[in-house]
DNA sequence: CTTGAATGCGAGCATTGACTCGCGTCACGA
DNA sequence: TCGTGACGCGAGTCAATGCTCGCATTCAAG
């Protein structure tokens, strides 16, 4: 931020600036994802808009940024209420958690995951698989009993690889022969084979 | 192709110029992609350059085209090999083969995998999953004994996904706590238990 | 050797798009 | 009310770059 709003209209025009950001984004895809358009479908001039953002690049980072929080908000927090209960009930309900997290914007979730270089969401993405990761591992290193996997660390990258890659996939791609539940049974089987078995 | 090469120094010119674009996005990065430096890498000039490639995307396809069809190659060429002893070896021989591939031009993996758009390689990368896709789904259809999943074509999928996402964020990200051995050891773990289980 | 087609050149055109700058307007404290 | 600084504007600058065009050079068939 080159310069912090203070005024409430001021403020307001940030926001309709972020949003705009995320409009043109998903409507018109990251190629029309310029500076003067941004601008315009905002309702505010270019030299405004440069008032607050030091570049193109730092509206881009508010948009995915926020996106990516929100996901990892919804996912952490419904992880965290159940780590206690470690189980099928709990990975089914973190999975449905996901899930529900990427369904919510499916089409932001496609522009950003497959219109946008990857590096330009990687830092926060990475950060959601870490926060999840670690809950896991913490978890598997305490309670050794609940798997047969030797290595915390290892196993937990393995399911949080598995269940995102797998989600992601899913809501983006929506094969027809994979409904809702039969892909939140098959994580189940795929994570619960791997851990107990 | 705008037209097609036909003596043997305008075929080495093309040669010339896919290199040097491959060249080009592994040393530069794909913003640094541009005509002009191609052409420029590759000891040849823009014009004639657009005499073989319609536009900028021509080139970037055939280098990536080249890539994913190489590693196509490699890991259904191992997947059919071994399609008849299905098991444990099977899957670690494939995986390995998979591996194999994507180390063996980790540079060029990068930049396609994370500073491309995805779209770019996707046609290419959805096609080599297909053909793995339908090599297990058909097997596992005929042989039901093996797998206590239900439905082959969702197992099909669901375990192409999961090695191949472990397989490229592993060549990619290098995370220190496993090691390749390891890998492939989880990887046999999550799909013997998935399968199996 | 001749000749025309294929090949190759590279300066330059045209467009795009990030970003600036000088000026006008508005809000708020005194 | 009035002055000052925050706010907002948008035409314009400047660099990047995809691509073309007219001309020079090379090849190979006759």
């Amino acid at each position: 931020m080159r310069k912090s709003p203070q005024q409430a209209r001021s403020k307001a025009m940030v926001e309709r600036i972020v949003a705009a950001g995320r409009s043109v984004l998903v409507e018109r895809g990251y190629d029309a994802f310029s500076t003067n358009r941004v601008a315009t479908v905002a309702g505010v001039s270019p030299g405004s808009l440069y008032q607050y953002f030091p570049d193109k690049t730092a509206i881009l980072d508010v948009v995915i940024d926020r996106y990516w929080d929100e996901v990892a908000e919804r996912v952490a927090a419904s992880l965290a209420d159940r780590i206690a209960e470690f189980g099928p009930a709990m990975v089914r309900a973190t999975a449905d958690a996901l899930l529900t997290a990427l369904e919510a914007d499916r089409e932001l979730l496609r522009v950003v995951a497959e219109e946008l270089p990857v590096q330009r969401s990687r830092e926060r993405r990475a950060a959601l698989e870490r926060r999840v990761r670690e809950l896991i591992a913490t978890y598997l290193a305490a309670r050794p009993d609940v798997t047969h996997r030797p290595h915390p660390a290892v196993a937990a990258w393995v399911v949080v690889l598995a269940i995102e890659n797998l989600s992601m996939r899913w809501v983006l791609d929506q094969p027809d022969v994979v409904t809702r539940e039969q892909l939140l049974d098959e994580v189940l089987a795929l994570v619960g084979g791997y851990l107990l078995g």
